[in-house]
DNA sequence: ATTGTTCATCGCAAATATACGATGAATAAA
DNA sequence: TTTATTCATCGTATATTTGCGATGAACAAT
């Protein structure tokens, strides 16, 4: 039973895992999917591409975008959604150092 | 009423966003990362990372399991928990993929 | 047989996540 | 002004996740 830290998960652990929370689900890879082909893209091409409503799709986005992972630009009346270059470098980095802590075997 | 149609996703894009769930939660990061350090371990030796209680410890282990990210094997009276080279990799690959569809600004 | 160790599972509570319809805000067009 | 479009947010229902104590199963050592 031993001395346990409240609290004491490691930044970068918990860094990592919100990135990886934000892709846990997969309306949310099929938006940032479909925002890495297209570059850019206005929030209803999304709902048309998700066996999802509107509100559902919103939601998502939101999620996306506190995560960090895309930003929104207002161009009234539409929304224009990008993936934020910068976060996702740093996602791309943690991740890819993290599945590179290796498993002697690979 | 949760699910919608689940066949409404692509497959790969349900499979990498089962494994960026595994992914998201503190606790479960550093159990990877304390599993791909030191190759193997028994669980006592990951309760005693965590800030967690030994009950919930193995829950988390479980859903790491159930991920295909580890494998656990029992050696009487205790069990042994590796990560799943083969998975492992699986989720590597699939994750170096989705980062690399790029906004092109990288 | 009894005891101790290690770990999983059960049962429960609280917190989060998922989804949708309805509504609101902002803007453009008539 | 009125109407239509686009998107966010609110309210609500349900499902899932997270966490812990208690208990159980399996085994080793006495």
């Amino acid at each position: 039973m031993a001395h346990k830290e409240i609290g004491a998960y490691h930044e970068d652990d918990i860094r990592l895992a919100r990135f990886a929370k934000a892709l846990g689900h997969p309306a949310r890879i099929a938006i940032l999917r479909q925002l890495a082909n297209m570059n850019c893209c206005f929030c209803g091409d999304i709902v048309e591409e998700l066996p999802l409503a509107q509100a559902t799709v919103s939601q998502h986005l939101k999620e996306l975008k506190v995560s960090g992972l895309i930003q929104g630009n207002i161009e009234p009346p539409k929304v224009r959604y990008c993936i934020d270059p910068e976060n996702w470098k740093k996602a791309k980095e943690m991740m890819s150092a993290f599945f590179n802590l290796n498993p002697s075997a690979l």
